[in-house]
DNA sequence: GAGGGCTGTTGAAGCGCTTCGACAGCCCCT
DNA sequence: AGGGGCTGTCGAAGCGCTTCAACAGCCCTC
């Protein structure tokens, strides 16, 4: 084990030396520099993580609180927090991966022990348990998802009320008059989180304002539960031309489903999805899709993350991802419209 | 920021005693430890992680390298990173995510800096280049998945060359003389990674053995490559009435296209996957498969990574999980087989 | 030519914890 | 009654790094 003063003595100057070599905070002469960098290589020499913790005060780690349920969305998730490795490491710092499991508790374990120099947390509820330890936390902490009350809060999340807006949108252009939502599974919105409610939200409203019918239906992503409930969106309306699905694991089921109905896609009934690129262009129909931008979310979190740390960032900030709508092959004009 | 002196001062003791409360390496009297912990929770005490790393050279956290490449089996992936999440946390200890992205220089970052006691590597490769690091490392390791030379090291995996035999071994009772594999993304097996290769040696042999044809396709996860190479096996082989297909995101492409071009299955012909088990029971045929233990390889290789850090295992260790076949109804007889 | 302001370097004081060796007091044995 | 062995507690020495205050030497300026 290399240490500091080691590489110091090998170069011939002090310990503070090499640390400001290292650090940069101070300048030093480019003779001095070049001797104490070819010390450091010579000598193979790294930092002690521990040492500089606690001397400095950083851990120069951010904790990523993701969930712990793989009911929904596992991609997303994942790609976010790939995204979030990859982002945290080009700006200097590793990722603590915390699962939801510990709840709240894990929140104190990491702001209590100085683990972690922020927190990013996921998946968060509209009245989420962790919300009030995040907000006297020393640490600063971003959100990716909205909770009911975001004062004092950093959040990223795309903007879901204007998505849904935006799918109603594009299917009453096409003329469609009656729209089936396939949501995310009933226990989403009961643990009521933020996203799908709001998604429902800007649906309803731009559908009402569009004179759109809209029917509602939570469904699991299985093919037995997406069977079930399309039976029963066609039974409550069977004028239904429009559907918009959030579940992204209920997609192959119900775009399978329509085809042995003999429901043609999009000559019969257009669909819209609500999920990442890969997925709607992976899809047995191109999909015409709102892209969920995983990797943009990570990214920004911790941006903001890190700019918070540098005091570069204002307490409260909440970015809201516009949201695009790319048309393909799975949605089209309503039968017997103009 | 309450400190274990201040927490020895309030419960009037040494800041040794506390530390041993904390740590229970020396016996204490049960009214001096009962004192200490009323402190503890009184002053909200949390011992400081880099003051304890530095002290103690423990960081209490492994390193898991995932994949940075989102190409494949991502569901498998993230239900092991949340079962090693989970598992280590029952231990004691914390996860650092690393992405495959820096390659062996996290490796060395890592071992180097003392930030984790111990390291889970994923998706390693037949010739992986961190190999050798790996080796040189003071911190011991734990591989998911198996390398060529496994001398020295400590690997968890499925057995898949005995799942291969599984499952053609399945098929072959069934009666099933021409089979098809439905492999991995060309791009896996260009990497040389270790489970497609073995899964098909596995296949080959026992095939071999029972005079069944086999014809092996890599195939890409969308329902277009999907398309192509269905239609290539079945020009091929037209009498192919058995598939086995490894990559998931394939199955519901396969079943979907089988379906649309009349073969009904199991009635026709016969598919076994190999996947996880929610994606066995999720598709729009219950699937005849064998299970990717994800949880259970998580688990598993923390606690080698454990015993190994309590000097407790050998150094060399490879535990093969051995494959079962779950019948359900995505098999049956061959058409025309006694 | 003296004073002031830079620049580059240093020594030393911690950061908060673990752990080793020491030791006080007690019980038990002979 | 005295010695040996426990048990429970303590003090102090670091762990390897950061950072502050201090200062030596230099160039400039008036």
């Amino acid at each position: 084990m290399v240490t500091l003063a080691e590489v110091a003595r090998h170069a011939g100057v002090s310990a503070s030396t090499v640390s400001y070599v290292l650090s940069g905070k101070r300048s030093i002469s480019a003779p001095t520099r070049e001797r104490v960098e070819h010390s450091i290589k010579e000598l193979g020499y790294h930092p002690n993580a521990g040492a500089r913790a606690l001397a400095s005060s950083r851990s120069n780690i951010l904790a990523l609180m993701v969930p712990l349920r793989t009911d929904m969305y596992v991609p997303v998730m994942m790609e976010i927090a790939i995204a979030v490795a990859t982002t945290a490491r080009s700006h200097g710092y590793d990722v603590l991966l915390l699962t939801g499991e510990e709840g709240p508790a894990a929140v104190r374990r990491v702001t209590g022990s100085g683990l972690a120099d922020a927190m990013i947390v996921m998946d968060v509820e509209l009245e989420d348990e962790r919300l009030p330890l995040l907000h006297a936390a020393r640490q600063p902490t971003v959100l990716i998802g909205l909770p009911a009350d975001t004062v004092g809060l950093t959040c990223v999340d795309l903007d879901f009320t204007a998505t849904g807006a935006l799918c109603a949108e594009h299917l009453a252009d096409l003329g469609h008059r009656e729209i089936a939502v396939v949501g995310e599974a009933p226990a989403v919105y009961e643990r009521h989180t933020g996203f799908a409610e709001r998604t429902l939200e800007g649906l309803r409203r731009r559908a009402a304002e569009l004179g759109v019918r809209l029917l509602h239906r939570p469904c699991e992503g299985s093919y037995e539960s997406m069977d079930g409930t399309l039976s029963r969106i066609f039974d409550e309306r069977p004028g239904t031309t429009g559907f918009v699905v959030q579940n992204e694991a209920a997609i192959d089921p119900l775009l399978s489903l329509l085809r042995r109905q003999g429901r043609a896609v999009p000559e019969d009934v257009s669909v819209v999805a609500i999920c990442p690129e890969q997925v709607a262009t992976q899809a047995s129909v191109r999909l015409t899709s709102v892209a969920i931008p995983a990797q943009e979310m990570g990214r920004r979190a911790v941006e903001l993350a890190v700019a918070k740390l540098e005091g570069e960032a204002p307490e409260e900030q909440v970015t809201l991802l516009a949201p695009e709508l790319t048309v393909r092959a799975s949605s089209g004009p309503a039968p017997g419209a103009s």
